[in-house]
DNA sequence: TCTTGACTTAGAGTTAACTTTAACTGTTAG
DNA sequence: CTAACAGTTAAAGTTAACTCTAAGTCAAGA
């Protein structure tokens, strides 16, 4: 299959219609199309986008700062440079992000083994 | 030194006055002293409260259920089971978070490399 | 043909976690 | 003594990210 209702986008990715409506209304799924009565039909294509939206966000990314990575994605080849910035400053936040979740998880063993 | 003002805390913990009100006022932090005037003092073992606030609300815990913790906590020895289930829970979730973010540390890692 | 059900929109409502405001009080430096 | 300052409270305001409602459209099955 390689098109998709809204039901079966949202079952796929795992996120609810309105969350999928939301973030088109965002600017985050500019490419989503529409059949002729006028419902939208999900490509591949906007299934991969939204995996790497969840991935984003899941990582701590804002969707205000996802739609901005989103719109040079957008213009291609020409914003190439900006957009690997964007990526790059992202994955030291990620790797941050793990090593305070590594320190958060000891002291919660900690307290585990504590025992008080 | 061992006692401290707000402003003081608030420093020292790395959150506003404000927050720290706030925390006060949601139950988090029931043992909060005040002098003469009206004026709160936070002890050490104040900060080391907040610490670990800061270490389950870093690791996705809502300050709903850190209440909850703390209250369990405030009951002593009587609620240990209870207190130490909840802190292996979380620590599982923590693990889980943690793999999440590897996997999509990769995936960011691996749309840096595919220079597109 | 009628009804059911899945969709559409614009806009309102919700939630968590702060954050600020307004009005006030007590302490301290000049 | 007084002005500035750091704190107090209750309550209102803010923000992000949904989530839902209301009113309507369209296609398919009995």
């Amino acid at each position: 299959m390689s098109l998709y209702t809204i039901a079966q986008a949202s079952e796929e990715v795992d996120l609810t219609p309105y969350t999928l409506r939301y973030y088109e209304k965002e600017g985050l799924l500019p490419n989503v199309t529409k059949d002729s009565a006028g419902r939208r039909k999900y490509h591949d294509d906007d299934l991969q986008r939204i995996g790497f939206i969840k991935c984003l966000k899941g990582t701590g990314m804002s969707l205000k700062q996802i739609k901005e990575y989103g719109d040079l994605y957008e213009k291609g080849k020409a914003k190439f440079k900006e957009r690997n910035a964007m990526l790059e400053e992202h994955r030291e936040k990620i790797l941050q992000e793990i090593k305070i979740q590594k320190k958060y998880l000891k002291m919660v063993e900690a307290k585990i083994e504590m025992k008080i």
